[in-house]
DNA sequence: CGTTCTATTGACTCGATTCAAACTAAGTGG
DNA sequence: CCACTTAGTTTGAATCGAGTCAATAGAACG
């Protein structure tokens, strides 16, 4: 459920990064926001689509997809309650990829016009909302790293680490456990292996006692011994208060 | 050797994607340039700097790296004449990543202060250069997914073709070649690979008679061939009349 | 003219995929 | 309420791509 104003989730995300002053929170409570409930799987963005609106998460999870070899998918980033993921669409008419709802989730669209009329208003919002834009680029970045450089564990442990950090960031991590309702086969396509290679490593990352990952809940049992087999540090993903964020992971 | 104004270079790359203003022009053909030449391997932009201008390519190649595992090194893309590789610390101050030079290179910077002042003047510029990092992104975006989803042959006529366009989109092909002075090694840590793969699937490109690498001028003999191995398509590039872009490559 | 960097080749090993199949959980409809 | 379907997870065995180790050859450079 939300509370409050569908866009309070961006502020809170926005402020995560970097201040907002009352006048860019006034101009996002502002920004009308038409919600829609999305089906588990269900595209809520198509490649090749030219859409006249940004879509906000609002609640659950939407995933960023590309398809290659006509078959296999790539999933690239997840997105969390606050994000925005296809900004790009502010200013690259054409989606050169999915965006897929992993799981149940609520979003919320905000026209393009209303968000440049908006920025117009506040050159903090708009330095912002780029800088949002930035900092997802930096997470792809991450992906490719993780991709071309670190074994598969590394990868898988990358994955849980990153979304611990991002939903923690936002006040979303219930009892140091993510609550993420992805199959392993959404696991499989994150981290670039088949899912029964993907099956294995959880079983490994299990076993090894860093993780509880039961259906689809993962609690982190021993953040710095994931973070040591994952090679993660947060740093690409530009937060302040980066030790607030991680304090009730390290416990 | 760079004929007329060092910003022509950046003109001339932002015409690739949308047409240009003369007002824009005339603002960019005014911002200061120093010029820099790099040795090659030089680390131009290092991680963890906080840079306060930004850096244009104008002759040369340079490349985004960021280290896994405290060794391995990932080459998330390169940089053709015309880019600005760290247009994002206008917004993020800490680059959490390298820019090198792929053999010899110049740079021009250009401080923060010019490029916002521009900005202010000239709502276009702004939205060029936002789209430019957006671009940037979706080009990280397809290098995972080649990392994650094809094979080492895909991987490797993937980084290929990409190049090859991107310096058609420029006019800086030269008679179907690319000419950029990369190692093996380069090429490897591009792919994802060992540099001893990377050497066994050249001259597997070369056996398939698709390319001519030799030294570090990569003639590509079959485009379509090459696409088709690669499964690459230009959608992701953003460039306008994509098919004059081709048209050198397809003949 | 030796030193260093780069490219190339071969043999061995191992991680990851493929193929096949069983098992669990959750719906659905008769 | 129970067969039946469907989606997801788990296990096993065989194969193959890619990495490692080792060594050589060539090119570039001081």
């Amino acid at each position: 459920m939300i509370h409050g104003l569908p866009s309070s989730r961006l502020v809170t995300r926005l402020q995560s990064v970097t201040d907002v002053s009352p006048l860019t929170e006034r101009l996002i409570g502002g920004l009308p926001v038409t919600v829609k409930n999305c089906e588990p799987g269900e595209i809520v963005v198509p490649q090749g689509g030219k859409p006249s609106s940004c879509c906000l998460v609002l609640d659950g999870f939407l995933a960023r997809t590309r398809m290659a070899n006509r078959s296999e998918r790539q999933l690239i980033s997840f997105y969390v309650p606050g994000d925005i993921p296809d900004a790009s669409t502010l200013h690259l008419p054409v989606m050169d990829h999915n965006l897929i709802a992993i799981g149940p989730a609520v979003v919320g669209f905000i026209s393009h016009a209303s968000v440049h009329a908006a920025m117009s208003e506040s050159n903090e919002l708009l330095h912002a909302l780029w800088r949002e834009t930035l900092i997802d680029a930096a997470i792809f970045r991450e992906c490719a790293v993780n991709l071309g450089q670190r074994d598969g564990l590394a990868r898988l442990a990358h994955v849980v680490c990153e979304l611990a950090v991002r939903l923690a960031a936002i006040g979303l991590l219930r009892n140091g456990s993510i609550s993420i309702p992805w199959t392993q086969t959404d696991v499989a396509d994150a981290t670039g292996m088949t899912p029964i290679h993907a099956n294995r490593l959880i079983q490994e990352l299990r076993a090894k006692g860093l993780v509880q990952w039961e259906a689809r809940l993962v609690r982190i049992l021993k953040w710095k011994a994931l973070v040591e087999v994952a090679d993660f540090s947060a740093d690409y993903l530009h937060l302040k208060n980066i030790d607030r964020v991680l304090k009730p992971l390290v416990s």
